[in-house]
DNA sequence: TATTGTTATACTCTATAACTATA
DNA sequence: TATAGTTATAGAGTATAACAATA
């Protein structure tokens, strides 16, 4: 998988010179992401969640009665685009929605106990398929990863 | 941008719990990449050219000669794809192509004279616009961040 | 008037299969 | 037979506009 090992005309193989991509954050960040999210796509798809029901799903476990926008602001998935999902979820039993008492218009979304299993059952799964990945960094590596992330996501240091 | 001020129905700002999803490096890679993305793309829009234009024209300029099914290679885009890259890029006069005498099913890429301003003018800006973001990490946390993410491309340790 | 959930739609990216010309 | 470039096409994911119900 990935080897860089494609004939020029001579025969060798090229080595691919980069004086400007790599040092891009978007390029770099990008590439890393590639890396992970189809190992995790393919988890999920076993189950036949998206990665974005399952994100979903575990919003709303974690937020009961949470509604559809703001589960739309938590995730940055468009409102018309979280209906799709959310149907999913409802007709396969994983969440309920009820509406509101005192805002008819919105929907209170809580999981099903069939729900928090099936979250409890793929989180284990993507742990294991990240750490095909996030192994190669020890203990002090992952951490320091994460927190810088975090930096990035706008919490300031520490 | 992205204040969670979602209104819950008691009025108040809903704090949204998070047990499992920051945990997972794919889904925060994610969300870093999608907060630096952007920016990037608008940036090169402003000259008409997408990410993967930019990504293969800054290729082609560092390795002139190469063919299509290397920058494939190198740049993880489907051959297919990257056709119709190539022609926007080649009648935007931003490169060339010739037929490889030794091999004439092969185009031999190389930047103009325009493409590699291009690309230098659309370096700068790129930078200053991912600075938005990364300028959140002093010095020392950029290289390491830099270097984490080498290490996840499977880079060895130093 | 504004907001929530919804529908319809379009646009971009990405993936796959099959073709041609060359090797 | 295999490979490089190409075409056509289909499938995701994402974005926008407009609507009904409700506030």
């Amino acid at each position: 998988m990935s080897q860089p090992d494609e004939q020029a005309e001579d025969g060798t193989a090229r080595i691919i010179e980069d004086t400007v991509l790599g040092g891009l954050i978007g390029y770099r960040l990008k590439r890393a992401y590639m890396l992970i999210q189809p190992r995790a796509h393919a988890v999920l798809a076993e189950e036949g969640l998206r990665v974005a029901s399952f994100s979903c799903l575990s919003i709303i476990i974690d937020n009961p009665g949470i509604v559809q926008s703001e589960l739309s602001d938590a995730l940055q998935i468009e409102r018309s685009n979280l209906v799709v999902v959310i149907d999913e979820l409802e007709q396969r039993g994983l969440i309920s929605r009820k509406r509101v008492p005192t805002d008819r218009r919105r929907y209170a979304l809580t999981a099903t106990l069939r729900g928090r299993h099936m979250r409890d059952r793929l989180t284990k799964k993507t742990h294991l398929a990240e750490e095909v990945i996030f192994g190669r960094l020890n203990q002090e590596e992952r951490a320091q990863f994460l927190h810088l992330l975090e930096r990035l996501e706008g919490r300031p240091a520490r």
